[in-house]
DNA sequence: TGTACATCAGTGAACGCGCGTTCACTGATGTAC
DNA sequence: TGTACATCAGTGAACGCGCGTTCACTGATGTAC
């Protein structure tokens, strides 16, 4: 037993250690000032120290992006995970509201994969792009079901314009075979609804009479679902 | 005529010029780097001489984001000063396309104030309150007039829950006096659901296959006017 | 079990940088007589 | 028309700060013999 603990003692695994400061940091200051000399002063190590594990700041954000859409996806492939198949209202309303819960558990996550890019950054696509495919995909799989099923109500009668159509076969054929159009355009449609509520929460945009922003996304998630999945 | 120019005659409204200064970092840099060096470097001036308009960074940033809720119900406002007042679907529509229109147009002014706080930045609330309550009373109103004229569809059946009604009484009684709560909560919906998309676009978090987002957008909307407007 | 050595995570000093803000100042402009 | 003076927008030097990154280094740990 050493008298004074070892650095290694303290920081069992410091990378890990480093993520998680800087999520902390994040979440008070924003990421736009995520500093490399002050995740080093709340470790108790110097900041060259930081250099072992990431080559640099860019590095780091990375790494921090990558594990927030990681996170983002699992939340949305768990919160179907128990709601049987068949129940194609359920499982949508259930990615609906777990968009919201994850927004609300993890908002410095949130911020750093939906928020204003860090100035100076860019996100290299190779590595940001699949893991951010993969929260889409989830909801993708259950309007695909539900269309297959014969549940999915159309969302508008109208028929789409020769660049809608193109622009959403593009997706049908590199990202999502087989999987009907219609489907395609409404999970971008549910998507950007979820994405909006919640953001304007998260944001702290909401008028202040609005005390409890859940209880309005609870009822869009509801009235949502009622819309697009019929008996 | 002096052989060499004034800063006077540079600069004929030197504070109207250190706001465009800003506003022209804010694109390329984002607003957390917002920098009154960097803005007086631009202008060829001392950053000093920036005092002598706003008493500092804090002040310059406040005076912006006033300015961009300004623009922002202004051009709310305007979408709908031309399109008749029983056009109530079109009215609707018309400010469904001016928001993402305004967004498209100003990003740097969208990502302000719907974007990211800049951090170490609180707006102060009794000057940014007022103007950022602008907006949502062009779309309430619009909604209310549809609701009175008895065109306005319930968006669902199910009775609001109490937190629900009691918030949006609050809203009613201290801003939008006798407003139906049920228009008031549509307001809600639709406000996230136009902000939805468009930050997404903005933000350039759609899937990189969608190339024309303004295309969808418009199919959005036009599903949500003809849920919302019944003949 | 004991010694020589390689490894390598973390240190501390230093670099050059840009920042917001202060301060005493300058020098052009406009006014009063 | 001419002079003395007040005003005040903008200057330039300086302050103290935090930042990312580099570099030669130290000293604990683990391995080979």
């Amino acid at each position: 037993m050493s008298p004074r603990p070892t650095l290694l003692e303290q920081h069992p695994n410091l990378e890990e250690a480093i993520k998680e400061t800087a999520w902390a940091q994040i979440s008070t200051n924003g990421a736009a000032s995520l500093s490399l000399r002050a995740i080093a002063r709340a470790l108790n190590i110097t900041a060259p120290a930081i250099y072992n594990y990431f080559s640099n700041r860019d590095a780091l954000v990375t790494a921090l992006i990558v594990d927030a859409f990681q996170s983002f996806g699992d939340a949305q492939i768990n919160a179907i995970a128990n709601v049987p198949e068949g129940e194609h209202a359920n499982r949508l309303r259930a990615l609906g509201l777990s968009y919201r819960q994850w927004a609300v558990t993890y908002p410095q996550r949130y911020q750093l994969i939906f928020g204003t890019p860090i100035p100076g950054y860019y996100a290299p696509q190779e590595i940001t792009g699949p893991v951010a495919a993969r929260g889409l995909t989830a909801l993708v799989g259950v309007l695909d079901a539900a269309h297959r099923a014969n549940k999915l109500k159309a969302t508008s009668e109208a028929k789409m314009s020769p660049q809608l159509e193109s622009m959403l076969r593009a997706w049908e054929s590199s990202r999502a075979p087989g999987v009907d159009l219609e489907v395609l355009f409404t999970a971008l449609v549910v998507w950007g609804r979820v994405h909006g509520f919640a953001s304007l929460e998260i944001g702290n945009q909401l008028p202040p009479f609005i005390t409890d922003a859940g209880e309005i996304y609870r009822r869009d998630v509801d009235i949502l679902v009622s819309q697009l999945i019929g008996e």
